[in-house]
DNA sequence: TAAGATACAGACAGCCTGTATGTAAATCAA
DNA sequence: TTGATTTACATACAGGCTGTCTGTATCTTA
């Protein structure tokens, strides 16, 4: 019987890769949100990590890799609970879905994790466009094909995808961190889904005659 | 006849600070636009601004603080220029003026200045509560005022009103992100204003019944 | 004019990032 | 299996940057 931790047993080169850059993401997520990026040193994420400097600058070019392999968890794990809330649902009907996607979207907001991490410091450390693109492939990726589903359906007039798609998630980024950072989120959480309901209703039908 | 520079001409302890402070900020201000607050040394600042950095820890408590100023008038001249526009128009019907108001944000976006400092680096510096209070002085203040005239004239369904505000901003922020770094901005603008047109005339009539 | 407050100058300590050099483990070739 | 090579990791080091501290000049006030 082989001893648990003493003992390495013989790892592969990518299983050891793996292990550190999955200990290190892990280390680093609960740091950086509770602290923000600037005010986190690489000593403390390592320290928590169980590994050393040098083993992380091995695996990430730099700090700020680290930080985008943090950041790509968290939006990874966001855009997994959307889905799953709205096929929870059983909704189809893709307004519906979008609605109830902002509600979940608020409620994941609720964790720090996801505010500090990905619309806070997100920006900042990677720049706004390769912060865009990280995020492309999940939570917006989701929008995006909604609101081309609702215009299919007819539900939503026809007109370009991206421009609006954008809106839509910087409104919502803005909710998420008013609803979070008011005093009483409870009250705050029930204000904005009405406003961001009342927002997409007015996308649903033909702007009136000016 | 007295020298021009050589000879201080016994300036008031306040006309002394007030000038130090002047300086820093007008020197900061292209320095955090162009590489970021966190890529800006303090000596970098202090010489282009020929003090020392002494004078700075002085008027200021920290490099963070002088951002805060820095910020703040960055803020303050956007808010003017919207202001200017909107008047310049003649325009008194509040939803026209909205729509006025998210042209001129555009533009005024297409200034590095306002991008990297107010939207990309203000809310991972300041934090997102304290710059949402910095900004709260001046757009935000003229978009509520916008939106509540537009609910009082009967264009806008009554609703709370702070909560609209704060999406309309944060969707407004995000197109003058998308615009700016686009590949083409002057298509761009011209899709996210029409995108914008479509969200705020939605607001306008009341929501269909479910 | 003397005493105190305010504005500034320059040096110093501490921290933190990224790199460079050295070592152990794993993969590959023969 | 063994020797060579690549990969993963450890540690020491250099450079930069922030904030503080002590000392000096200028201004204000009694």
């Amino acid at each position: 019987m082989p001893s648990t931790t003493p003992k390495p047993t013989r790892r592969s080169q990518p299983e050891r890769s793996a292990a550190t850059r999955e200990a290190l993401v892990t280390a680093a997520r609960p740091l950086f949100a509770a602290h923000g990026f600037a005010n986190v040193g690489t000593e403390a994420i390592v320290a928590a990590a169980a590994v050393t400097r040098g083993a992380m600058y091995h695996q990430f070019a730099d700090k700020t890799a680290l930080f985008a392999a943090v950041l790509e968890t968290v939006e990874a794990g966001v855009a997994e609970q959307l889905v799953e809330r709205v096929t929870a649902a059983g909704v189809t009907e893709p307004v519906a879905a979008m609605r109830l996607a902002a509600r979940a979207w608020l409620d994941a907001c609720a964790e720090p994790d996801v505010r500090r991490i990905v619309l806070v410091d997100g920006p900042s450390v990677l720049g706004w466009a390769r912060w865009r693109a990280l995020c492309q492939r999940y939570v917006f990726r989701l929008v995006h094909d909604l609101l081309a589903a609702a215009m299919d359906s007819g539900r939503v007039p026809r007109q370009p995808v991206v421009p609006l798609t954008h809106l839509l998630l910087g409104a919502s980024d803005e909710a998420a961190l008013y609803v979070a950072e008011s005093p009483d989120p409870d009250a705050a959480r029930t204000e904005m889904t009405a406003a961001l309901d009342h927002l997409i209703n007015g996308l649903t039908v033909p702007p009136p005659a000016e």
